[in-house]
DNA sequence: GATTCATATGAAGCTCCATTCACATGATAT
DNA sequence: ATATCATGTGAATGGAGCTTCATATGAATC
């Protein structure tokens, strides 16, 4: 947590440090972001930076929670109020669409985030036990899915609900390359549900018949 | 590329040295990952580190080598010679079935490959541009997929091939987290391929008039 | 205007490594 | 046995970067 210096700062310098530690954190991996480039983008000389904050981590640490609020208000604004209103392909529609457009909004915090999944030993450390994870929140959709009677009862609900993760990274992953794919975004996510709705099974032959 | 001195080692030694590097980039990130634990590993002195190697880079990209030689030889064994005598979905799961034994055989070789993947930078460095991804073997192979008429034909291939690297880390994900899913291997591949084969739509009220 | 308190500063101090160096060791050739 | 060459060694060297420290600045209070 930061120190009170921090927080009593003027909005304008405290959002200075703010910004100048997610460049940091967005080009560098948390091991190799240096205090000193942070302190030099905010304009701070380097003993200020340990009056607001108790070491690099505990910067890092405030910055992942403010990542956190920020995503969370992307992704919830209104939506679970409203969710016995919808089917389960609507529901994931606008997940993905509200998750694909924080990350086309702000890539530097994406790649912040996408940086400590992939760092173990710090994720533990930054969240400690109660991590609300994505699968969780994926476990209950489906688990509505079902009883709603839109999805196969018979699937797995905590191998789909990884893999809806999984496909979740995806579609930011293909923020971060411009130009792969020659299509809108909304065509994207509307082919990605429709592989997760259908499957990739050529139908026309065994639907002959009917 | 390794100096002389270092192919010419004796047999033991140089796999000594090969052992421990791999159990150091597989505990740290390239960044974090010191010479000198790799040295002592591999019992020998540091001066001897830098008869056999430019630097750690020149030994981390041939680790990386070593790496993908093994896993392509895990993969490719005769298979892509009998490509022809299967269907999409069969070697679809062939493929993550060795995928998925070389996670669960060689897991510090897959961690390593994963931390790569997070580099960028560095991930450029290594491969340079002849990078032949797991994208474009799946595009070929959803190519021969809609050839064949085992796939729905309006599916966009490079979408689907992206999503079906992804489904594949994901599978090795679950090598990691023992436990998270009470199932043999066998059993995941197989209710990951009905996901993509079919989706999760529920059919049985679409198809009651049948 | 002196004292106190909060904040600002950048130059040390320190630790952790990657890399180098000056000096063995030991084998092979002369 | 001496010279030459390849290899081994671990103690410097040096740089990077986190953190601390001694000292300023400046506002608020007495």
């Amino acid at each position: 947590m930061p120190k009170d210096t921090f927080f009593n700062l003027p909005d304008e310098k405290r959002q200075r440090v703010i910004d100048a530690a997610i460049d940091e954190f967005a080009e560098r991996s948390f091991h190799e972001a240096r205090v000193t480039a942070i302190a030099e983008g905010a304009g701070i000389a380097m003993g200020s930076f340990y009056q607001y904050f108790e070491d690099k981590k505990d910067l890092f640490k405030y910055i992942i929670e403010l990542i956190v609020k920020e995503k969370l208000a992307y992704i919830n604004q209104d939506m679970m109020a409203n969710m016995q209103n919808y089917g389960f392909f609507q529901l994931l529609r606008e997940i993905y669409s509200r998750g694909l457009r924080f990350a086309k909004e702000r890539p530097r915090l994406l790649a912040i985030g996408l940086s400590l999944t992939n760092n173990e030993a710090l994720y533990h450390e930054v969240y400690g036990d109660h991590v609300q994870t994505s699968d969780d929140f994926f476990r209950k959709l489906l688990a509505k899915g079902i009883a709603d009677g839109d999805l196969d009862p018979t699937i797995d609900p905590i191998l789909v609900a990884r893999l809806l993760t999984m496909l979740n990274y995806a579609l930011a992953d293909f923020v971060y390359e411009d130009g792969k794919l020659d299509l809108d975004d909304m065509e994207i996510i509307d082919k990605m549900l429709n592989l997760i709705e259908n499957g990739i099974k050529n139908r026309a032959a065994a639907l002959g018949g009917c």
